[in-house]
DNA sequence: TATGAATGAGGTTTCATTCAT
DNA sequence: TATGAATGAAACCTCATTCAT
């Protein structure tokens, strides 16, 4: 009884938690690495000496560079679904959903800076498993579509290819801010919203 | 694609019509391979073997391995910009402009899937040279926003972002369309333009 | 095999008796662990696993991998070589001595397939210490068989090749029995013993 | 016509001959390396410095060590199976054939030392290939002494192990012999033949 | 004594590029 | 100009061994 680990930490013991540390270290390091010099140039002894571990301790957390990049996607498309699901949670109608996912993903860009640009930017080789996770985001947003165009609020768009647009859109345009810091999370805001739901065109009075 | 030499002045004599000939081979070889393996997984080889070359043959022609790559964006950059200013020429506001510029680019994916989906699709990896054609293209359409928002037109976007949103969207959306064949190609051009011009909200009646 | 301790002096107090035990079972991890993937292809994790201890422990009882397969070795030779003393010892005459010899050795291949595989077989890496125990049994045959020649009984070879040539035989012969279960031990000792008296002619009536 | 190469040669042009020149450096070098260090010791770094090419060279020639090695003991078994065979074809008698054999095996050793020691010998693992060899000599040494107990010349031993043994131990010895050069392989062949005829036992007169 | 995560030297393998023909 | 064998730098990956707990 005295020995059970009194809080709900997921990591059983000393050791285990020890080694989830040093995983969470290269994690890390691969992200910073990945984010300065692209996915593609980023060598394993890079990521290992980032993380000041030996090169031997990366093979004995992930199998491959992929590997750890996959880990990074599932990772930062575990924290971003999870927020943009909260931020859709509380909408009464498919208008402040659109809002409220584009908000949350610009919030999530601009906290998440390095890994939003390793996974979703140009720096990056587009791998499967970010497909798959546009994939996912693109469900929702087809969803949503389909009810606001059901309820007549939004025009007669195939919901699937909008969905897709909508996140092509999205992520490219925060990428590219990654990159360019001069213009605020607030404008891309603004923008994306108004893009996504108007259009260029000026809004009839 | 990639048939006529750079410059579009044919070459003076029998040798460098020979020579210009090879040249092509591999580009168009090189064209294939990558859309099969993807840019990354190219090897000189690979090229080599399917312009039925050998490997030297294709450094007389190309000084390294980018080269290729570059020479392909180039090339796909120079004949898409072309489409789409020859289109652009024949409209008379910015509407136009916008729908014929959609349907040029439309029209380009369509004629040429296979370098479409190498230079802009996730297949590859994205090169600072891709980036560059973006921003070409970027800037032309951010010069037709902003002339649309002097007229009142097009609402108060910020030209430079809703270019590169457009630019995004409308790049995504094709690369996703070239790897599923369902979907015709006018289907694309009309959601692409609905999308960009009007968004998702149903327009003002 | 490998379970009584080196010199044979039961070990002092009950730590001393752990201690080995635990040496105990990674050798017997060892010899199974070697004869199933062969020497060469057989890391010290998989023998830790296979006795159930840490490899930080193997560390505590051998010094090197080298080690474990020379005290594998040196075990063998050590109870092969008192079970053919003890067998020879009983004998009157050279020929038995041959006789009882090659007894013995089957015998001991019989009850320990295999550890003698690992140690005389084809899957492992001959090295040098199986060489100095092939060594040691061919210096005794040598004995046998100068006393043999000097008495008249045996012919005149060299004694020194015609002892490499019998433990090269057995050794090979029974190796290769190790594998061919379909051929009964008694079988073996026959053939090994009317080969290395008389050879393939039909013995002279 | 003119074009034709002249004589039989197998390599079919110029490019053709020096790329299997190459090949053939590197199997002997291997050859070289391997007798002087061990096959387990040789790393491909050692067979290239030794063949002066660089590594990327064997890669174009072999896949893997254990390629170059198994070329080896192919082309070894090759010359000396086709020695043996002719050897033995001479022979009008079970018992000349045995003889044949055994001064061709002997001579085949002398005259290739070093890739002797390195296919048969104990400085190398002993591969599958090897096996493969031994039980191709076996399965002629078997047939001999089937025939030779038909007709009542060689006693009843199992002709089959009979030959195991017969190879196991000539090999061996012979092995042993690459390695210690005040034995004159003459003597080497008589005590052969003399062991596997007749045995250790003096011939009744 | 027991543990197993961490280490990094040392091997293997790839492939863009060169160069002799 | 065309060729493709040769090159070797630079990546990858393994695993015997150490060491803090």
């Amino acid at each position: 009884m005295s020995q059970a680990s009194p809080e709900g930490t997921p990591a059983a013991n000393r050791f285990e938690r020890r080694k989830e540390r040093t995983r969470g270290d290269i994690l890390r390091a691969a992200e910073q690495v990945m984010a300065r010099k692209g996915v593609h140039a980023t060598k394993i002894a890079d990521i290992a000496e980032a993380a000041d571990v030996g090169v031997g301790t990366f093979y004995l957390h992930f199998e491959t560079k992929e590997a750890v990049f996959d880990a990074l996607v599932a990772d930062t498309v575990l924290h971003l679904k999870a927020a943009i699901d909260q931020a859709r949670s509380g909408a009464t109608n498919v208008i402040d959903e659109v809002k409220a996912s584009t908000s949350a993903l610009c919030r999530f860009a601009n906290d998440n800076r390095e890994v939003f640009r390793v996974v979703f930017g140009h720096g990056g080789t587009y791998h499967d498993i970010v497909r798959a996770a546009q994939e996912l985001f693109a469900a929702d947003i087809e969803n949503t579509i389909t009810r606001g165009a059901a309820q007549g609020v939004f025009g007669d768009v195939d919901p699937g290819l909008a969905a897709q647009a909508a996140v092509g859109m999205s992520t490219q345009l925060l990428a590219w801010w990654t990159e360019h810091d001069d213009v605020t999370i607030e404008t891309m805001e603004r923008t994306l919203t108004t893009l996504t739901l108007d259009g260029l065109r000026r809004a009839q009075p």
